[in-house]
DNA sequence: CCAACCTTACCAAGGTCGTGTCAAGGTTTC
DNA sequence: GAAACCTTGACACGACCTTGGTAAGGTTGG
């Protein structure tokens, strides 16, 4: 059960060899290399890769959207920039505030949020 | 300081009405209407209309990847599928167990997360 | 009632995505 | 050392994204 080389690897996983190098460059996954610079594929890698064929049939979404996904994950600036945007939604509860008080509260709940850090995999 | 009309908000927002309406088909910024359904900008929008366009900037990221995160914030099966293949990256530690254990592991962390739901915005 | 707005629905140009294929060159294996 | 792999880089093409424009028609306000 050595590692597959990626013409094999391609072979048991439907991908395509070009599209195993494409989702490489997306960072989504990267395949060890042998001394000369192939890719060798192990068992965790092809299992990935069969899985990420069903996340994106099964939920019609793109590479390029898991590849988001993964910079939100890895990037916590970015992670908390959006998050704290879409938390924004203009829900102002009717009588509660004029808008900048509004604005400045939602920042401030956003600065909050800038504590929390990856749970650190049990 | 009623709504503005949709060129109005393009105006002091810098996007362009065409944009304004793409942006809105794209789920993230969903104006009130008038009787006769012309788009009703309030502040709130305003606001985050221009907040968007800096979260953007300053990012490198598309409109459609803002929509993905909406998508993953608002579809938790989605969340939970992303999530559960990004976390099951192939970092087996090394001799802990055979691959199907470590796969039966990833599987079963990912069932404890679906528990988990929206914060409730405090 | 007319000008100046708004609406939706199309057509279009330029860019990116997903994918294949080919070329030039290094590696492995027999 | 030749066949069968692998590597990166490039060109290519259809599909989709982003954006603008324009047309046909409803609304608003003097």
């Amino acid at each position: 059960m050595a590692a597959l080389t990626i013409n094999e690897a391609a072979e048991t996983t439907g991908w395509s060899a070009r599209m195993l190098r494409y989702i490489e460059r997306e960072g989504l996954i990267e395949p060890a290399r042998s001394d000369a610079g192939y890719r060798l594929y192990g068992p965790g890698e092809l299992q990935r890769l069969r899985t990420l064929r069903e996340l994106l049939a099964e939920h019609d979404i793109s590479l390029g959207d898991v590849g988001f996904a993964l910079r939100l994950r890895s990037d916590a600036g970015l992670r908390d920039a959006v998050e704290g945007w879409l938390a924004a939604e203009p829900r102002r509860p009717a009588g509660v505030a004029a808008d900048d008080d509004w604005l400045r509260f939602e920042q401030l709940k956003h600065e909050r949020l800038l504590g929390r850090s990856e749970p650190a995999a049990a």
